[in-house]
DNA sequence: ATGAAAGCGCTAACAA
DNA sequence: TTGTTAGCGCTTTCAT
């Protein structure tokens, strides 16, 4: 009864049960360096023999990488960051990197702890989509320091010299806007969470983090090119959160005399469907509606639901390519990458 | 030459800045042994100077223990397994422990890889969802080996000897088909994925590991237990994967004279739901329907679909507590931890 | 091609 | 309370 792995195989086991050198052993296990055709053959045949695994701890500690990477999310039972995690991990292990996820819940303590959690583990690279807040400026202090990171769908306050892989959060909501606006529509409610600065979304200046705030502005943008002027009352701020989410834009979108809704993330397109169904709307004669991201009951319900959706598995995959490549050259500047959403027409929005 | 490891500061650099040993220093860094107040004063403020982070690399080393955690599942991008980690990995961070994911899509042989890599990893245990197929006996030999495994959901054969968290399938099953018997239903469907012994599932003897199996046993015992026939008619085989299944669905369920359905699983659920809405089926006057698995949808549509709900966070939650407790007491006997699900009886069954 | 030996950064047993 | 020293398992010079 072997219970304690204490007794784990090491290459010296295999180096004496192979009556060769502990170094000889070691570069056949490894690969490396040279060794003649009798010395492997032992070797291997009681690395075999023995059961030898190698530690990969031991190897990161002289080595100096530990092929692991860190994920610091929001919450990885949110579809969206499910989604992308599966894309990041898949060409994580393509490249042999092992990926540890930390879900933050947006909260500026547990990244930070993370972060530094991330960083004892000596991880080599680190995806991080960060909680918009000021304060911690630990993702700066491991970025000085060397460690390769990579923002993922949103910039934080402070982080402007590291690379961004998000969706194109601005274009995605023109797009969708748009959609609107050439079916005729010109009394466009959009809910969202506003910013403090809505009002000045358009100046060119105004700083725009939050993937809201550029989604906003993306369905600024695209009403003042169809020369539609913005309509402070159908700009609904809507809660991240369903429940609270479906209240406000009931009680809000009662009051307008919109013709269309735009929500502009997957928890407010989920509310805002349920604040629609509790006002009897009639989609799309009543009006028309065009969620976000392709959830799987945008095509369950009746009508089905035109939604803009994101790339999501892409974006995975896209984040860790470009952490890859800054593990592979460290120096070399890296651009942002900013993927295009898409309008998927369906029942839910018509012709005015 | 080393990568990336200029800027490390180890204990030795604080032991020098602070001019103490470097066994001092590392005492109070670690906080295990004693020092002197002064000591521990010089050494907290050089560590903080120099912005010391412990290499848990090397702490693993020696400590032999990494504390880290690996879970194999088949997909994280499937809602269950998604909302399972978050479960399980909020509660292995309250333990100090970080989580790796892997997803095997079900397939043996990146199981197989993937045990082989945590193993090398040091990973200090593994919580696993096996893939059901016989082949690799990894997962047995790192056990036996003393590598402390949960399993988790269902038990891979082969495995008899490890703990399993999971729902009570059969049971769970069995709460959902009494709750349509209940309604006066006695032809009831039920599309699931059928397993080649299903007609000897009642006998005790019979083995059954897959959940679906389970879930078919608890089906088959519901209408046992009430005196009804099952006939084989009504027993619709349908594979794991929802446009399919609505295919099988579609086809198999307008034979019938089903007066109620039961889908066995979210993905069966999501298939089956699109085959009603195809057939044009009335629910519940046509027909009573009962799904698996209470995803967001099932309370979008209409009307809100009744479903047998697993509890998914907890059932994380349970397979962290369960290895955690390997962990602490490697050789105590662990009994298998069953979860039960609950029946949210919404509009889509009603009263034959 | 092979072997001896020096780390990687940490913990822990043992002295002092 | 301190410091010295010996590992943990692996990679990697540097001789031979």
């Amino acid at each position: 009864m072997t219970i304690n792995r204490a007794d784990s195989v090491t290459v010296a086991d295999v180096a004496r049960a192979a009556q060769v050198s502990k170094s000889t052993a070691a570069r056949v296990l490894s690969n490396r360096g040279s060794a003649s055709q009798t010395a492997r053959k032992k070797v291997l045949e009681a690395a075999e023999e023995l059961g030898y695994y190698p530690n990969a701890l031991a190897r990161a500690m002289s080595e100096g990488r530990s092929k692991l990477i860190g994920a610091v999310i929001p919450d990885i039972s949110i579809p969206f960051f499910s989604a992308v995690v599966r894309g990041l991990t898949d060409r994580m292990r393509a490249a042999g990197l092992e990926v540890i996820i930390i879900n933050t819940d947006n909260n500026s303590t547990i990244e930070a702890h993370s972060l530094e959690l991330l960083a004892m583990k000596r991880v080599d690279g680190l995806i991080l989509a960060p909680v918009i807040a000021d304060g911690s400026d630990i993702a700066r202090t491991l970025a000085q320091r060397g460690l390769p990171i990579v923002l993922f769908d949103r910039r934080g306050p402070g982080l402007a010299d590291l690379p961004l892989v998000a969706l194109d959060h601005e274009e995605a909501a023109r797009l969708a806007t748009r959609h609107l606006i050439d079916l005729g529509h010109t009394q466009i409610a959009v809910a969202t969470q506003v910013p403090d600065n809505a009002a000045r979304l358009l100046d060119s200046t105004e700083p725009a983090t939050r993937p809201s705030a550029l989604r906003l502005r993306g369905y600024l943008l695209a009403l003042q090119e169809a020369g539609i002027r913005a309509d402070p009352a159908l700009i609904i701020d809507a809660p991240y959160n369903h429940l609270a989410a479906a209240d406000a834009v009931a009680e809000q979108l009662a009051a307008t005399n919109a013709s269309a809704l735009f929500a502009t993330d997957s928890v407010v397109t989920h509310g805002s469907f349920q604040a629609l169904q509790r006002l009897g709307a009639e989609i799309p004669d009543d009006l028309s509606f065009i969620g976000f991201d392709d959830q799987d009951w945008t095509t369950l319900v009746s009508p089905q639901i035109t939604v803009l959706n994101q790339p999501m598995h892409d974006l995975g995959q896209a984040a860790a390519e470009l952490l890859i490549r800054r593990l592979a050259h460290p120096t070399e500047p890296q651009a942002d990458v900013l993927l295009p959403g898409e309008v998927l027409t369906r029942a839910s929005t018509r012709q005015l």
